[in-house]
DNA sequence: AATATTTACGCAAACGTTTGTTTTGTTTGC
DNA sequence: GCAAACAAAACAAACGTTTGCGTAAATATT
């Protein structure tokens, strides 16, 4: 700020010309001749002048920005979906304004409405875990700013989507646990009180369904947060079994490789007596030893796509579409961690 | 946006007052009663009115916006310091605009353009790959808009700086090397134009010449990138010599696990046949196996520095401050791979 | 009771643009 | 040579606030 900003008056003023003319100038406006626009432009660019888009912005009503509310931007699939919807924004000449909720309630409401002060024409959000029931997030509607969401969506709420299909990978995961022979598969299972840990479950009783194994609970591990360290502990309970299962389908990475370590530490072999599969595809499951077989969690193609439908419904002027979801395809990349080598 | 939004004019015509009695109650200015304080307050929660922070912003030539240019948000340690810039100017009522240069000079020229139609206040950037000079940045100090650069950072520019010593964490990780009995360290280094790596290699040898180990250039690698590939060849080339190194510090972390993947399938043990000591803090070090000693990054302190020093620039109305550099204090964080038990 | 002071509010300009309408001056058609 | 048509540029209002100044009524001071 301070300093001392050239604006279009000043160029008016050093042209002896209307402030309309030097504006329409500066957008090359069919009723300014050449001769004058080229000059304008010229003086523009002498005087290093810049537009003042907050003005702009006011006058025209739009801002060309969106917001995003994520949990955490440090969380290697946030930062992802982010560079995936700033990527996208670039391009389309919008602007992005990143808040994170830190997954507290308060914070994501706070951020709705700081959002709405600053006039943001569309809203990218994840929501966070204390969110139950998004209330806070009607207020765009009302307003008429498009919401997208994605990955963690709510159901009660009048948006666009993006996400994938959980219960697909989960079984895709399994059954490729069970093509290589697997006949006692285990799960480490997420919070199931969120959606997408109950999909991958659902995903994975499904497959075993199909191929006539039976479901065992004693088989499952339920977890509150997929952590390191329940990792850890599940596996341990599984190595308590009579039988060691022979396969392991984990709702995450990190229970996967906790677990994985536990297991070399008993002296147990990886894929031989266990095979593995994570879930998400964290830029670690190519290091550890073995690599792991895991699904792509697609981060950046769905910042992509929830950016590119965003901006397809801020610009859809006749505002026909009420909301969309979009699913994406996921992915199961197959590392050392299920190879067994010839079946 | 459309919908139709409550202004201060429609509190204004609703109560039969003035929009400046409005705007002055909203803000609880001494000069309004303290009923109509109230009415006004209560009736704009009534309609569901939120200021517009365009019109603000220009009326008042604040945005309260700071602009973050970072070469990509999807590398660990830039979304780790944009954390710690969003968590402190969100705590200060600050708002952060974030762009990625992807490391290519002529993006981050054009976004330095957008950052001055967009009026930000302040600007944090950690410089892309490409760029070698900066006088892009230089109209900001022309604008007075204070410049914040960290991690990567120019020495021709005008700027404040945030950084991390890497000469010092470099001489103590080699140090450390040494205390563990480590008589011929090798090194990685990364790519010498590049000031954070010359920084490196120089604290290496001033360890090793500290405690009179001699500079050997064939313990040296260097690499362009420091990518994991580059790692696994460098870790080759120090098998080849008629005797292996019995410790090793490399420029970044994935330089070290790569190598040390090498090395164990090498048939050499970690630590006891050669030490490893990594740089940057990856979460993945935390994982493999043996975890890794590695001095930390400090990205979300750095962020967090950085947006500190800039809102503190920002609200000095004075303009006291020409620029100011800090440098941050770094860990070295000690695990497996150096650790031999009791020397 | 007259003046001075305070309280509570209104008026109007300003921030830097954009844009519908008007004005001025030049060219065209006949 | 005069109306009509057009090109080029000016005028002025508007976007939603904030804020210096003015003013009327209410209160305090003598």
């Amino acid at each position: 700020m301070a300093g001392s900003r050239i604006t279009i008056k000043d160029l008016a003023a050093r042209m002896n010309m209307s402030i309309s003319t030097i504006s329409r100038a500066l957008h090359d406006h069919s009723s300014i001749g050449e001769k004058t626009t080229a000059e304008v432009k010229k003086l523009a660019k002498e005087l290093g002048y810049f537009p003042n888009s907050v003005a702009s912005n006011l006058r025209r009503n739009k801002t060309h920005t969106i917001g995003v509310i994520v949990p955490r931007i440090d969380i290697h699939f946030h930062s992802h979906a982010i560079s995936g919807i700033e990527e996208v924004a670039y391009k389309s000449g919008y602007y992005v304004t990143i808040f994170q909720s830190r997954d507290l309630l308060e914070r994501e409401i706070a951020i709705t409405e700081i959002l709405q002060t600053k006039m943001v024409e569309g809203v990218i959000a994840c929501l966070g875990l204390e969110t139950k029931e998004c209330t806070h997030f009607i207020k765009f509607n009302e307003l008429n700013v498009p919401l997208v969401f994605y990955d963690r969506v709510s159901k009660d709420c009048n948006a666009s989507k993006v996400i994938i299909d959980d219960f697909e990978a989960a079984f895709k995961a399994t059954e490729h646990l069970i093509s290589i022979g697997c006949k006692k598969i285990s799960h480490i299972a997420g919070c199931q009180t969120t959606d997408i840990f109950k999909a991958r479950l659902e995903g994975y009783k499904a497959a075993l369904t199909k191929y006539n194994i039976p479901i065992d609970e004693k088989l499952i591990e339920y977890t509150s947060d997929l952590s390191y360290e329940e990792g850890a502990r599940c596996a341990k309970k599984f190595l308590s079994l009579e039988t060691l299962p022979d396969g392991m389908f984990c709702a995450n990475d990190y229970t996967a490789i906790s677990a994985i370590q536990v297991f070399k530490k008993a002296n147990i072999h990886i894929p031989q007596d266990i095979a593995v599969v994570g879930f998400s595809n964290y830029p670690i499951s190519r290091f550890i030893e073995p690599t792991l077989t895991t699904i792509d969690d697609r981060a950046f193609e769905m910042g992509k796509a929830a950016a590119k439908l965003l901006i397809r419904q801020i610009e859809d002027k006749d505002h026909i579409i009420s909301s969309e979801t979009i699913v994406l395809k996921t992915d199961l990349i197959v590392r050392d961690s299920t190879n067994r080598g010839i079946i």
